[in-house]
DNA sequence: GTGAAAGCGCTAACAT
DNA sequence: ATGTTAGCGCTTTCAC
């Protein structure tokens, strides 16, 4: 295999040259110098050892993702624009499915510590009740193992780095308030396990846009479901075995609002007139079923390019506390809430 | 950080032989020596450098799969399957998207080259009209470029490895002649772009099964769509604006089914009796959907765990020859071909 | 059965 | 602006 040591040879210049060429730095090289050694990495086809550079630069260009599970369309799509992003800034993505289960991530997060990965980006990270990430990650993850560190929910306790998450409670009140403003009253909720920080701050925004117009939100049904179409279904078709408490569903996410869709047209239903729905989410397929889906977009890809910006940032400054940033998020208005 | 000589010291005992205790190998250890290494490794809370070892190895533990999109569901599928058996046997995978474009994946495959990666598994391959995985990626995968190779479409030209592809002709001819028993001779097809080799074959099950039946395949409509259900939303629904010259339809993937429903749902066709479909590929959305979907079922859990489990011979006896495996796929009837 | 030491290919501090 | 070289942490061949 050819090495950098042939390169050099090829170039007529020193190893420590063709370094500073391929990573343009840490220092100056002049202009012909470099000529020479760009060509002599094309003649040979040289391709730089990863393993080697990540030995010494003690970090490897490399991100871990931790989600739940790509099966999930929505966890799909998160990881589509993470690695995309990460493509576009020369990192290499390992993707890692935990099934929100704590031994996998903790496993995941030893895995890419000893890989040296530049950063984590965590996913989906609910396990306790307390919304953390389970105990064995955070106690990894805690007093700063020292990687850079981005979570689309709470960090782990004690962990510093950056939270990135939509602003989920004026989101869900932008849903159930366009209910509220379609003449709905009875707007039932079917959200996602309440130990999601996120679900929590969901159930919130429905809250208040009832409270705001009016309407007792003790007084309206709540159902519960996990987050894929699957659940949701089934908790649909439970519900639909008897005349509905609801006249319009505030749904958490668009997989779940789909498993609602499915669950109605098994059972009959038409919507959006026996049933009014919005969700939240934002993924493609919510502009493909039957009615085409009204749904609360959270803007992915950008948070994905965020993510791995934070990373960037982070591996040259580490940080040393925990920050918050919080994405705003739109109402997608299309024919499930009884729109046109 | 702490590294093997630390656990050495502790241990009282060279760094080789904590090397041999952790890789179990190449040389015995005395069992209390490895007592006392585990207990040290346990206590200083030791985490290998996976760049060291892959280094001094020259072969990193790693997987490269790439797909051309996570974001379709059968991918999704893939993925996880594949990051399953790899989890199992120690690797860690690398996801990579392709978007079937050339560059993408050669890009992909020089860096993952470049990460001493144990082996890439490549699906979705097709790109050129010859089936091929694009003259870049052909060209440095060709004339065995080292690293085990596992395919679930032909390998590039000239590259050795293994392909490991389903039985697409018998699947599809089952599917088909599915339909036959049903009652139906207008059975049209809904294919993917020919350009992939699967697509050839399963166009050749539904020829066969048809002919086999005595009506002539050429008769019939063919239509073609990307493996995305959303191309074969519009195809359909494109379809759907004058009568159908079909009465059943075999489609090359659920994804592509599961379009075709949501048109037809939206057109106000009532499934199966309009019209009957019978697919292929068995992800779990399809029995989800209304109808739910006959289709011919790939066990790709097993076909990933199969491809980990090549690589993993690759990587101790390097293939000299192209292989390919063929897995045998089963009916799944459900409701869209118009049983109960 | 165990220890010592020579790399693996690259980065970056230290020379010039 | 460029050359020299000491590691980075691990594997594995030699010695013992």
């Amino acid at each position: 295999l050819v090495t950098r040591d042939d390169v050099a040879r090829q170039a007529g210049t020193s190893t420590a040259v063709v370094s500073y060429v391929i990573n343009n730095g840490p220092r100056p090289v002049a202009a012909d110098t470099r000529a020479r050694v760009l060509r002599a990495i094309a003649d040979l086809g040289y391709q730089p050892n990863a393993a080697a550079r990540a030995l010494s630069r003690r970090r490897d260009d490399l991100i871990g993702l931790l989600v739940p599970n790509v099966d999930n369309p929505f966890f799909a799509m998160v990881a589509t624009a993470v690695e995309s992003a990460s493509v576009d800034k020369g990192f290499t993505v390992v993707l890692g499915n935990t099934r929100n289960v704590d031994a996998r991530r903790a496993e995941y997060v030893t895995t890419l510590l000893g890989r040296q990965a530049s950063g984590l980006i965590l996913v989906g990270a609910a396990h306790e009740a307390d919304g953390s990430h389970g105990p064995r990650t955070s106690e990894m993850l805690a007093d700063n193992a020292g990687v850079p560190l981005v979570s689309f929910d709470p960090l782990p306790d004690g962990a510093v780095g950056t939270t990135l998450m939509p602003q989920n409670v004026k989101g869900a009140a932008l849903a159930v308030g366009h209910l509220v403003e379609h003449g709905h009253r009875r707007i039932g909720m079917l959200g996602g396990p309440p130990r999601f920080t996120a679900v929590r701050e969901r159930d919130r925004g429905w809250r208040e846009a009832l409270t705001a117009a009016d309407i007792a939100p003790g007084d309206l049904p709540v159902y519960r479901s996990r987050f894929d179409r699957y659940e949701a279904f089934d908790v649909m078709a439970q519900l639909l075995t008897t005349p509905l408490p609801f006249t319009a569903l505030f749904v958490h996410t668009d997989e779940q609002a789909i498993g609602v869709i499915h669950a109605c047209h098994a059972a009959g239903l038409s919507l959006p007139d026996d049933l009014a729905i919005v969700s939240f989410d934002g993924i493609r397929e919510a502009a493909l079923v039957t009615p085409r889906l009204t749904s609360v977009h959270q803007p992915i890809v950008e948070m994905a390019r965020r993510a791995v910006d934070l990373i960037e940032q982070q591996v040259a400054h580490p940080p040393t506390s925990r920050t918050t940033e919080r994405t705003p998020c739109t109402l997608v208005v299309r024919e499930s809430c009884g729109c046109s």
